[in-house]
DNA sequence: CTATATTAGTTCACATCTAAACTAATAGAG
DNA sequence: CTCTATTAGTTTAGATGTGAACTAATATAG
């Protein structure tokens, strides 16, 4: 218990770092093909499953609170990705992939299937299982506010 | 190994949300405390360990670049916190903690005692430092780029 | 000793995030 | 039907991050 204890004491700062470093990397990895970013990646990929779905489910599907979603799908109306259309309500608007989206989103689930991969590199299956109820607990039980 | 594999390929999405979520939790705590945020709290935190040291290893020390090292260290310095010295070598800056800074990293280290405590609740010894050797590996051998 | 290379920080432009305040539209109560 | 509450998005202000270009200082080669 004493070894992990004094880690636990920075397992934040550790997962910030972690983080940081491989968000540089993934937007290292692709920026040498789909050219986009990270978190623009994540749009794409999302979509590529909820193609026209309302701006709120696509922050909630990437994580995001809606005025980020508001700020990145604008940004990627301008580069012609996405585009923004009406709904039955009012209130909201429908996302939709354009036709260079869809490319865009292969290209790109290509560059994180080898990255991914990666990221597993020198974990065992069962290590790798316990990242993820990890991440996913962090994600799902750790919430506080409602936001 | 199929289920493995299907997460496998979001598994870099599935860590960004958790980090966004725990960022924001994160801020949530200290806000409610300390008042300082999540970077500024890993600063003060690696400074008490590191006082006095140059800003690029503050930055090395919370895994980011001198860019971000400037903008942060100069906020800091506008609340009191810290201190920008001359050193020996005149390109250098050393940073002190000041006794405010001092004082906040005390509560800052409390707040993060009891955050990192939550953030493993529900996980086992063995997951726990399976997560901690996934994040090491994530700093430390999938770098491609020196900065 | 000078000319060039390296190193440490800063500045700039801009992407990204948050929270809070705001607008517009729908829903629900009476 | 109208008034109020809720919901969906946007806007704003500001913190944070990046990379690239820049300044200043030290190191090193000749």
């Amino acid at each position: 218990m004493a070894i992990a204890r004094t880690v636990d004491r920075r397992l934040f700062f550790l997962f910030d770092s972690a983080h940081t470093k491989l968000a540089k990397l993934a937007d290292y990895h692709l920026a040498g093909s789909s050219g986009v970013s990270t978190s623009q990646a994540a749009v794409l990929t999302y979509l590529g499953y909820h193609d026209g779905c309302r701006l709120s489910d696509l922050a909630d599907g990437v994580g995001r609170n809606n005025s980020a979603i508001t700020g990145l799908v604008t940004r990627m109306e301008k580069l012609g990705l996405v585009t923004r259309n009406k709904t039955l309500d009012g209130r909201s608007r429908a996302v939709y992939l354009t036709d260079e989206g869809w490319r865009l989103r292969e290209v790109v689930r290509e560059d994180f299937r080898s990255f991914n991969e990666k990221l597993t590199r020198g974990l065992t299956e069962t290590e790798i299982n316990a990242v993820i109820k990890f991440l996913n607990l962090s994600i799902e039980n750790v919430t506080p506010t409602t936001d």
